[in-house]
RNA sequence: GGAGAAUUGGCAGAGUGGUCGAAUGCACUGGUCUUGAAAACCAGCGUACCGCAAGGUACCGGGGGUUCGAAUCCCUCAUUCUCCGCCA
């Protein structure tokens, strides 16, 4: 959510701003700047009353206490209209309150300033590039064939356990997860990330916190039996460690760091772009996550990035980075950067990480903050990306790293293993 | 799953209808004293919203109710602890 404050002082910044994502928010800015003031208005009018109220009260109370019996219950008299106005107001200053939390709600997050305008992940800019594709002399499978061949995946048996979307891995597959996975993890706790181990339900307050309520409600799992969510990301537990936290000073800096799995109802694709480890219900990533001073917020994005970068050299695939535009940047945050590698047979660019910062988006909801060196509360700025989503990974790792008749462990796994090739 | 008890400021803990936003202690901050430290003493010390300010309003686990007035009474939900049952 972005500061009402920010709309009050610097409406027009916030319209330009969401132009970048072709999102034309002044009717909604308008609308929430009105009703702004009339909620001011009304809770200023309510505050007199209710002002008023407490000095009754406050007299009767020493009216009984000196026996003026009579005295009292005239001042009681007095109360009922107050009351009835106090209501009333109350009534319309809760009403414009909701609507103005409402109309927040759908304003997503101003993009940074080196996000460029655009619509779809067509105008995304490229800006780093890195790896080279593998050479084959003979024609390379897709992941798919591969898994099959050496059944270290079992899509059929997902099916039949749960539905589409949920694979089983099996053997030297099973392995290959549980390898990336304390990989990752290792990599990410050398590079100063606390590792989590995080519920993987959440309650209603946690899944607001992070904004995947009320506008994504459709992408989670839904218990309605105790109201709880299934995960779609770590980020959601893990950031709301520090839901309603002000922290002591403003020397901070948090790294967390966590695995899970995700569980995602998606929903409309079909055909190639689900075709085997693609796009799964449940998929398994590790998760880094950051609570930053406002100013070392950017230095954070660059330094994950560089983490990022680094496990994707480590596993040796060919992969490019992205900045998104406006239009394709999700609705949280203020600018995110894509990795993605390359498919070699299928000849296609797989998403692995995502990387956003969200300034005070996420905090101005969690109402995570700081003490700063005036000993005012002052909001946080939060990011996180993926470090990294392992289907995509092992995807492209079988299918660029394979050979005539196997695949070729990249050697930062090997200490996880008791096979180097497949 | 059953029975009982509890939930108050950073912590401990008082407060069972009326100047209670809340005693007291500890912790913390500033000051006095001291060569320095400790001790002692003095002062300050929650969050949020509205307001230029003075100030006002709200918050005693969450929500609702009774009342002129609720930390205090009632309902409801959540959590914690104790006992019993079940269990990886």
């Amino acid at each position: 959510m972005l500061e009402i404050q920010r709309l009050r002082t610097d409406k027009e910044s916030v319209i330009e701003g969401l132009k970048k994502r072709h999102f034309d928010a002044s009717e909604i800015v308008e609308n929430v700047l009105s009703k702004d003031e009339e909620w001011r208005a009304e809770k200023a009018k309510l505050e007199e009353v209710a002002s008023k109220m407490n000095q009754i009260s406050k007299q009767i109370g020493i009216l009984f206490k000196e026996g003026k019996q009579q005295e009292a219950n005239e001042a009681k008299a007095q109360t009922s209209v107050l009351k009835v106005q106090e209501g009333e107001l109350k009534e319309k200053v809760d009403v414009l309150q909701n609507d103005i939390t409402e109309l927040m709600y759908q304003l997503p997050n101003v993009p940074n300033q080196l996000v460029k305008a655009g619509k779809s992940e067509l105008d995304n800019e490229t800006i780093f590039e890195a790896g080279e594709a593998p050479n084959f002399d003979f024609k390379p499978m897709p992941h798919w064939e591969i898994t099959d061949k050496f059944n270290l995946i079992d899509f059929e048996l997902g099916v039949k356990i749960t539905g589409a979307g949920f694979p089983m891995y099996i053997g030297k597959g099973a392995k290959l997860q549980r390898a990336l996975i304390a990989f990752f993890l290792d990599e990410a706790e050398k590079a100063g990330y606390i590792e989590h181990q995080a519920p993987l339900v959440v309650n209603e307050a946690s899944a607001m916190g992070t904004g995947q309520l009320p506008d994504k409600e459709g992408q989670m799992y839904y218990m309605p039996v105790d109201d709880l969510y299934l995960i779609p990301t770590a980020e959601v537990p893990l950031t709301n460690i520090y839901r309603d936290v002000i922290l002591p000073n403003d020397d901070f800096s948090i790294k967390i760091t966590g695995y899970t799995p995700c569980f995602r109802r998606e929903a409309g694709s079909y055909g190639k772009d689900v075709r085997g480890l693609n796009r799964l219900h449940q998929f398994d990533k590790v998760e880094i996550v950051r609570v930053e001073h406002p100013d070392n917020s950017e230095a954070a994005l660059e330094e994950m990035m560089e983490h990022v970068k680094s496990l994707l050299e480590k596993l040796g695939l060919q992969y490019r980075v992205l900045r998104l535009c406006g239009g394709d940047t999700g609705f949280a945050a203020a600018m995110t950067y894509d990795f993605e590698v390359y498919s070699a047979a299928q000849e296609k660019w797989l998403e692995v990480s995502s990387v956003s910062r969200f300034d005070t988006f996420q905090s101005t909801r969690l109402k995570l903050r700081f003490k700063n060196a005036d000993k005012k509360s002052q909001l946080c700025h939060t990011l996180n990306g993926s470090a990294l989503a392992l289907p995509r990974i092992v995807a492209s790792l079988l299918e660029n790293h394979q050979i005539e008749n196997g695949v070729e462990i990249p050697s930062c796994l090997h200490k996880y293993l008791n096979f180097e090739r497949i």
